[in-house]
DNA sequence: TTGTAGGCGTTATCAA
DNA sequence: TTGATAACGCCTACAA
């Protein structure tokens, strides 16, 4: 409520010399009887500085803009309180950004209300209108996530892992157990794409693949349990699966055990992503362990730079590739 | 990047013009020669206003902080789902307000960076500060939550849940199918209060009661498998389990199977808040359904009808109450 | 039907 | 060592 006018009457100074002392503003030494009247004028009227007049003048609002697909998904909510972390080590706020909102990364950054956008998503590729986002506005965008088929979004900085890069591991590791085929839980449509990956990859292996897919979109752990119960029916029954996302896995497994079947002794069944629950599922799942949380701390630590900086020389330098991990738990094994 | 003088220029007109018919201010009615300059120019230039400086003159940033414990408790993903859509609906943005972070939802208000503050506690009561930060700024700041024993907080619009009638919802619900004694699993003793409750609410239901505390603070999930471990060496071993969270039952199950014994057949598992993995658990759990939702809801409409009337009287007239409600699932069943 | 002037709270520039 | 003054981009009396 109180503004830096106020305490400058208080204090019996300008409004200038009220801001550059409450803000160390380096070069001017004040006369301590200045200062600490100042000081105190601030203090007893409780003062807070705008953070909006701020950023009028500045052009910096102080906050971090981040974009991602589904806030209750646990392995987005790694992103998520990762950026959020570095956010208020900095000083900075976080805005959310979601899909399903009109409001999206782009308007944000257009109208200045947000100095950097952090676009956490499901896939990287196809991000023409992010270029267009960064050039349109002066702000800073940067992206963390999986790569599939599609090149890199080129002028922007980028951190990723290799999706096809999991699904190898997962899919030798359920060659080495002794599998001779896989079934894909793919889930909707959309998803088609990495479940192409996975089939390309099954084929370099010698694994025969076959996926599954559902017509209407539903919540993971839904698609999974759904998809489970297709499983149940096929004849002959597949002895591996492998699922999506690891949410998916354990609808799986649901199913799976609602048929009266165990895993991993009828049915081997893996997941993707490692969730914190993947460890903790009944069986453990074994699930191919995804480096989200580096490729933000590293894309957003960029960004800081680049803001602090001011030059966003180093923000297309490179596009770092993190490495994904096989988690071997107790979901799979050898068929029976 | 483009002003509104800017566009005033290319139109030929003042900057008043400008403003008045690109927010079809009504009790004007400009030529329409005027306005389709006016909105071309606008388009030409790409115009966006810039939030900022309305923020600073308009008094209103369209700014809902959301105050949280965990990003990544799936039980709290609900409310900032909920809460985001409901501003985005609106055309507002949410920030998100995390506890270890410096930047506290009290300080976010006072300084104007936000309208809203929703509060969807893990606790209510003992909330002085709260009505400190109504006063002392001019936002609006709602609550929601469950309640244990301390009085609502006063001055401050609430909707919540008792947890104590979901404590004695699942504790009958235990009695019932013929346990004589449950362990409550606590956590880490800052979790203390709702372990009070329980007990109480077992005295008066004439079920011997036990808890089980952690002196370090751990994940939820971590924490329930360390406590199941220490419930596995219990002699008599327990026959019922009440976890304080879902997700302590399920890292509680796993030590259970990790154990080499099996739910509900050895020792039944009951869960607090429904989360989705709670169904695809395996067993899958029963659990207390918890409405926060709705509570989130309820108190975050009042909020933003509040904010448009410009009324705070709404406010403080009701502090709703929603029911919880017994899950039956399949990891409870009579004592072995 | 349109425009002018002033202000929202802060910082930056220039002068003293 | 300190102050005027003018922005930042928008909105709102008040005037014409």
């Amino acid at each position: 409520m109180a503004t830096i006018q106020q305490i400058a009457e208080e204090a019996g100074v300008s409004g200038t010399t009220v801001s550059r002392i409450l803000n160390d503003v380096p070069g001017y030494t004040y006369a301590e009887r200045t200062r600490s009247r100042v000081l105190e004028a601030a203090r007893w009227l409780d003062y807070h500085p705008s953070p909006v007049a701020r950023a009028l003048v500045r052009r910096r609002t102080n906050v971090i803009a981040i974009a991602i697909r589904e806030p209750d998904d646990p392995h987005y909510a790694i992103p998520l309180r990762r950026a959020h972390k570095m956010a208020s080590a900095k000083g900075m706020t976080t805005t959310l950004v979601l899909p399903d909102s009109g409001m999206d990364l782009q308007a944000l950054l257009q109208r200045g209300q947000a100095d950097i956008g952090l676009l956490a998503r499901g896939s990287l590729g196809n991000c023409e209108s992010l270029e267009d986002a960064l050039v349109a506005s002066h702000q800073i965008v940067v992206v963390a996530g999986p790569r599939y088929t599609y090149p890199l979004p080129s002028g922007v900085r980028t951190a990723y892992w290799e999706e096809r890069e999991g699904l190898r591991q997962g899919l030798e590791h359920l060659a080495e157990l002794g599998h001779a085929s896989v079934t894909y839980l793919q889930g909707h449509h959309s998803n088609r794409p990495k479940m192409e990956l996975a089939r390309q990859e099954a084929e370099r292996i010698g694994l025969a693949f076959e996926a599954v897919g559902l017509n209407e979109p539903a919540p993971r752990l839904w698609e999974g349990a759904e998809m489970g119960r297709l499983v149940m029916e096929m004849r002959p029954r597949p002895t591996a699966l492998f699922a999506r996302t690891d949410e998916v896995a354990i609808g799986a497994i649901y199913a799976i055990y609602e048929a009266g079947l165990r895993v991993p002794e009828d049915i081997s069944v893996m997941g993707h992503f490692d969730i914190p629950f993947a460890e903790f599922a009944n069986p453990p799942l074994t699930t191919i362990s995804t480096p989200f949380a580096e490729c933000v701390e590293d894309v957003l630590q960029a960004a800081l730079d680049a803001l602090e900086t001011g030059s966003r020389e180093a923000l297309v330098l490179e596009n770092i590739r993190f490495p994904t991990r096989l988690v071997h738990r107790r979901s799979t094994a050898p068929p029976a």
